[in-house]
DNA sequence: TCGTACCGTTGGAACGCTCCAACAGTACGA
DNA sequence: TCGTACTGTTGGAGCGTTCCAACGGTACGA
């Protein structure tokens, strides 16, 4: 009856509180909210009407503590800036939910000393699991945590990550590039240009994609390559020269959207038409890709089919924590926009 | 000592294993951990020590339960794409941490049931402190916690929260909009017309501050106003409508980036060439204003700014919970990029 | 009438930490 | 020699849950 007091007193009601206005003992409001079986009609109805009428919740940490479980999935972005991870979390989360998991967001980026702090801030509150989405940086926490914690890692671009009991979820990259450089040939071009965005795995996979299309289809010897940098400026950069050399090409796969919007940007400085005499394809379909003022061909990871691949991953993990590592790749698909065209000759 | 052989069985390290490998008590090592000036060198060290090689972690849950403060504080977003808040998070984060404050981010739009699911769960899981940013729906759910924990409303847009303890970040959209429109008249433009952003707050202010500048300028019967709806299609519908009108305007003012990109597409495709023969000026200074191929002029609502003043004010709050709200307007700055220019006679 | 079985309920021991009152030990002035 | 003060250390109570062993009560077959 202190606990009681001390609840109507102002602090929040606890189990004890709660017991104590449904007359009966905290075990029993405990046994009603876990809603077990074992409880009569008469005193479930008592201990709900208390928990309404003081507006009682459950305390986490409590709950933790006790039950070392704490119904959490932590996920680590590397940089919220993405586009493609609020995709990935719209498939991600409702899965999640419908199993009663909270989510927690974390962005490495911005938390600067991600794996000391932030990657360590959930393990310490105890979440369930952990998805990495990105190519987050292999550092000692990491590791140390994905071996204790069932972790999945979802690569919207692809990841090299090896570790023994993680999943790891990634775009088919060099699929993707062979269906923007397929999609080129189609249209009758033949000079089919590369900029690249090395030194990632997606950018390796997606200029490996353009090689082998290139050669699949007899056009081994127009194979040029450009550095990018999968930024706007570097596919500016990479674009002033290719249009600037003798024997310009009329096609462009572009590493990512942003090179390709920077593509977009010298041919319009150049005074070359797009699509009429430059074709261009970008890669992620990112919200730049759909703005109507760029309007770009690109392949599309499929964020959305992703998250929600990684939460039942995820899940299962959960279940059977020791299970081998698989990874899966997940096939995207070209989103044709107004700047890729038949060639003109 | 059973709780030492415990910890070397594998379970997680707990202060009791220390303790025992250290050869003092769990008191002592707890001391040290948060280290009080009260311990012995000596003992300090072997402390530290047991630490190191045990790799032990204080338990989260534990230490808030005994404590009753997490060191968090949770970020509710209510769309993670809204670029702004990458701005304001990296402008919060650092200022937080310089405090030992953790940081949880949640994402409304995501979690469907916001105000049920998440806002509880940040509750349940102890947070310090709650950041509310963009225009997030006043839920029953969101003035309970609003009211127990120390809150600050961060809009970037704008906001029309009244809560008795909670302060609010807003940016001064009226003086943006006043910004923008003295810009396009020091240009020589008096024919400046203004697509809306109706019906939020931040795009009532930023029309209001439009047809107040415009008669300032003695240019009250030029105002003329179309409904857009902050998206890029808005734009690019109210911009014909602008255009295929006789009397075409020279400028518009567009209630935010996207409006304005629409405008930008509708411009081109009716052959009207920006900024020659019409200007556009924006609001956000998003990574769309700042795309080399669209270059829009735009006003810029300093977000990072708006996350240190955030953090500050949130961490003044949780010393003083009860001193009254206040609301703080942060001074925006104009951008000047391509989209603006002098009036052509 | 008694033992057995089951049902709904209960007290209390964890969980891993913080915090407080109390402890032993040394140093010092009276 | 004793009391006092201080320093460093300790045991144990408490935080709000879960979970388990044990409880009293009713029903039933022997």
């Amino acid at each position: 009856m202190a606990a009681a007091e001390q609840g109507r007193a102002g602090g929040r009601p606890t189990l004890e509180t709660v017991a104590a206005r449904a007359g009966v003992s905290k075990s029993l409001v405990s046994l009603v909210l876990r809603d077990s079986p074992k409880v009569s009609p008469a005193s479930r109805e008592a201990v709900m009407r208390a928990v309404a009428e003081l507006g009682y919740r459950p305390n986490a940490a409590a709950r933790l503590l006790a039950e070392r479980r704490s119904r959490t999935v932590g996920v680590l972005l590397n940089d919220i800036r993405q586009p493609w991870f609020a995709d990935m979390l719209d498939g991600l989360t409702p899965v999640l939910h419908a199993d009663g998991k909270h989510i927690l967001l974390g962005d490495g980026r911005i938390d600067r000393m991600m794996d000391e702090t932030l990657t360590w801030s959930f393990f310490d509150l105890g979440v369930d699991g952990l998805v990495l989405a990105g190519s987050i940086p292999l550092s000692g926490a990491i590791i140390d945590i994905a071996s204790t914690i069932p972790t999945v890692a979802v690569g919207g671009r692809g990841l090299d990550l090896d570790l023994p009991h993680v999943d790891v979820l990634a775009n088919d990259n060099h699929l993707g590039g062979t269906l923007a450089v397929r999609h080129l040939i189609e249209f009758g071009h033949t000079r089919i240009a590369h900029i690249s965005g090395l030194p990632s795995l997606a950018g390796r996979l997606r200029m490996q994609a353009y090689q082998d299309t290139m050669r699949a289809a007899g056009l081994g010897s127009n194979v040029e390559i450009e550095a990018g940098d999968m930024s706007e400026e570097g596919g500016y950069r990479a674009t002033v020269r290719l249009l600037s050399r003798p024997g310009r090409p009329t096609a462009i796969f572009a590493a990512n959207d942003l090179t390709c919007v920077g593509a977009l940007s010298a041919a319009t400085a150049l005074g070359v038409a797009v699509p009429g005499e430059l074709s261009l394809v970008g890669f992620d379909n990112s919200v730049f890709a759909r703005l109507r003022a760029l309007w770009l061909t690109s392949v599309d990871g499929t964020a959305y089919a992703m998250g929600q691949q990684a939460a039942r991953t995820l899940l299962r993990r959960i279940e059977h924590p020791d299970a081998p590592g698989r990874t899966q790749l997940l096939p995207p698909r070209l989103e044709v926009r107004g700047s890729s065209g038949p060639v003109r000759r």
